[in-house]
DNA sequence: ATATAAATTTAGGCAAACCTAAAAAATAAT
DNA sequence: ATTATTTTTTAGGTTTGCCTAAATTTATAT
């Protein structure tokens, strides 16, 4: 059930590219980050299909089941404990850090990982603000936070909206509601208004106020 | 001039089984370190060779070159690094830390290395006692120590003898004068005797109360 | 010194993970 | 709806690091 490091490239991919609702993901987006060809993706695929770590069907794109998404969750885990360890113990700045700690995340020791955890203190984000899985693979829920505070390509779930009537209307028209999915595209750092992905579909622009009012999780 | 991660454990092999006087080490012997097999070597010796690595004479052999050693060291330092944080911070017991610093010392990053050492407050020791090279690859001369003291399997050059001149004369003749490169094959415990390959040629047999009046550093 | 044994090298193959170029399927555009 | 475009897959190739079996070289033993 140990995984090379290539399949682990492609597993935390898919994984990325899915966001929190796994969604389906093309070939070729998988081939763009990981700076292979399209060709190898679909061979790649086939090999995590036949480990059932993914659901592929030809032409269709893919997801993770469950055995992959936990497979990944856990790479996830190593990647940002490390990051973590990294900067808090061995003052790495973080824009230095992302190079080494996908390399390390690919070490295969559960007690080393665990371990690492422990003298850490069991950190609960990294040092960009992602979620550290357990051991498990869960993400315990991010206290709810903002919108507005909400980092470009995050993807976000609505929490709780505002009881103000109008702006409920508007939302809804918009087609945000709790529950929504949001990726944030896009922060204009001038007047603070951001282009949404909504449910993986529309694009909207919505200005800071509205940004403001909208209470969402990680 | 980075080495893969199969490169660089043929060079650490070659270099633990040369020794300190670098002899020239085998195909067998290195097939059997690394669990693969001769044909596997010979094709690995080639490629160090074209690199300049290691001097590769057919059927005759292998030394490292100048800059071959220097890798190697570069690798023991990082192995031995890993080995102390994983003992020191992480809590490992000294004989669980093997195979993950196996896995560990093999990551590329100049900075790691280094920022590693400041944060352990620069080693000199690993936790079997070994000596941990520096950035340049130099192993600080350890203080002197009985021979008596020495590990099995340990090499050890000789630095000082007592001035009785019977021991002297016996010395000389089984060959172990100032600067002799000895290797501890065997302590038998019942009598602290120990078995010694001086040289890298001759076997001779000492007895404790030799062994005790003859200093050495690793 | 010659035969036998052991060590080493060569030759030919295999699997993983990549590639290019061509074929097939899905999507978009008129 | 049919063509054009894009996406994906298939069909060979390449490289790295390993393998087995056979050939060669070196070492050992009578």
């Amino acid at each position: 059930m140990i995984q090379t490091t290539s399949e682990e490239n492609y597993l935390k991919t898919i994984f990325h590219h899915a966001g929190i609702s796994n969604n389906a993901v093309t070939t070729n987006d998988i081939a763009a980050s990981l700076g292979t060809k399209a060709a190898s993706v679909t061979e790649m695929l086939k090999k995590l299909s036949a480990q059932k770590l993914i659901r592929y069907k030809k032409y269709n794109g893919v997801t993770l089941t469950d055995s992959g998404t936990k497979q990944a969750l856990l790479i996830v885990r190593k990647h940002r404990l490390w990051e973590y360890f990294l900067v808090e113990k061995l003052k790495f700045s973080w824009d230095e850090i992302h190079e080494v700690a996908e390399q390390l995340e690919h070490i295969q020791s559960e007690t080393l990982v665990e371990r690492l955890d422990s003298f850490l203190e069991h950190p609960r984000f990294d040092p960009h603000g992602d979620p550290i899985p357990d051991k498990k693979g869960l993400i315990k829920k991010s206290d709810s936070q903002k919108l507005i505070d909400v980092t470009e390509k995050k993807e976000a779930i609505v929490n709780l909206v505002t009881d103000q009537p109008e702006l409920l209307r508007y939302l809804s028209k918009i087609g945000i509601s709790i529950g929504s999915k949001l990726k944030v595209m896009e922060k204009n750092s001038f007047d603070q208004s951001m282009l949404l992905l909504i449910n993986g579909k529309n694009k909207v622009l919505i200005s800071s106020s509205i940004a403001n009012n909208i209470s969402v999780q990680l």
